[in-house]
DNA sequence: ATGACAATCAGAGATTGA
């Protein structure tokens, strides 16, 4: 089973780009993030054609994630436990229902520029909430990952040059020991279970030539728990979507788990 | 130190992003 992760970064501005990765790509689920769309307005007919079930967390401008998935999904909830007050559209869960039921949590992590300052303890405030849910998930003992844009550089070779990105949200250490707090739990990161060494990123800035000169970060991620990591077979970024015709600013990340 | 670029909402320019 094909299980990719691809922050599209506004589903109105990204049909032509996300169904041509779609019908090139085909994997069985697509989690996304920044679909920047009310439920609503989301154009599901279009993933139905091709034979997607669809399910949508989403929110008027901005954040928003959902689930496509060619295999059933069941007990789906929307929104990431831990504080009632929070409207911002970053998370939703399902059971994919194929060979073995796998449960799938997409997230859209706070970015949490600029730091310090309220959105840094915002960020920092859901990724303890993250922890949180992600114990409950290692207590189950069941096939289940958490995939999507962390917003977290997790070590310097994951920056063409981490120096620049020393005070930022993405890559402080309050954020990258946040990070670890949850990797340490007992989960696999499936991409560098997979792969060593630098040069590897997910997202490449739309400004000052950022893809041309190969200057990315390494920051959509798919952490397994041990049930999970079991499955894995292989993790890919696709980065040659980022030379696509309008593309994201970030890429799709898939796994492909023996499921 | 700033801006560069893109998307959304709204219907110009502010806000958000990373």
């Amino acid at each position: 089973m094909k299980i990719a992760s691809f922050n599209i970064n506004g589903i109105k501005a990204r049909i032509d780009a996300l169904t041509a990765w779609l019908d090139e790509s085909q994997p069985d689920v697509a989690i996304l993030q920044e679909i920047k769309s009310v439920d609503e307005a989301f154009p599901r007919e279009l993933f139905e054609d091709r034979g997607y079930n669809v399910e949508t967390h989403g929110q008027k401008g901005f954040n928003g994630v959902a689930i496509l998935s060619k295999l059933p999904l069941e007990d789906v909830t929307r929104g990431l436990p831990g504080d009632a007050s929070d409207e911002q559209a970053r998370w939703i869960e399902a059971t994919v229902m194929g060979k073995k039921p796998i449960r799938i949590c997409g997230l859209y992590l706070p970015n949490g520029n600029p730091a310090p300052g309220p959105k840094y303890d915002y960020k920092l405030a859901w990724m303890e909430r993250l922890r949180a849910r992600a114990e409950e998930l290692l207590a189950a003992e069941e096939p289940a990952l958490m995939a999507g844009d962390y917003n977290i550089i997790p070590q310097a070779e994951d920056a063409k040059t981490p120096d620049s990105w020393k005070d930022d949200a993405l890559h402080r250490p309050e954020s990258r020991e946040a990070w670890r707090k949850i990797v340490n739990l007992g989960f696999t990161e499936a991409f560098r279970a997979t792969t060593q060494g630098p040069g590897h990123y997910s997202f490449w800035d739309y400004q000052a030539g950022a893809w041309d000169r190969d200057n990315g970060i390494r920051i959509d991620h798919f952490l397994l728990t041990p049930q999970c990591a079991d499955l894995l077979v292989d993790c890919v970024i696709e980065r040659e979507v980022r030379g696509g015709q309008k593309p994201s600013d970030h890429v799709p990340i898939y796994v492909e788990l023996d499921a």
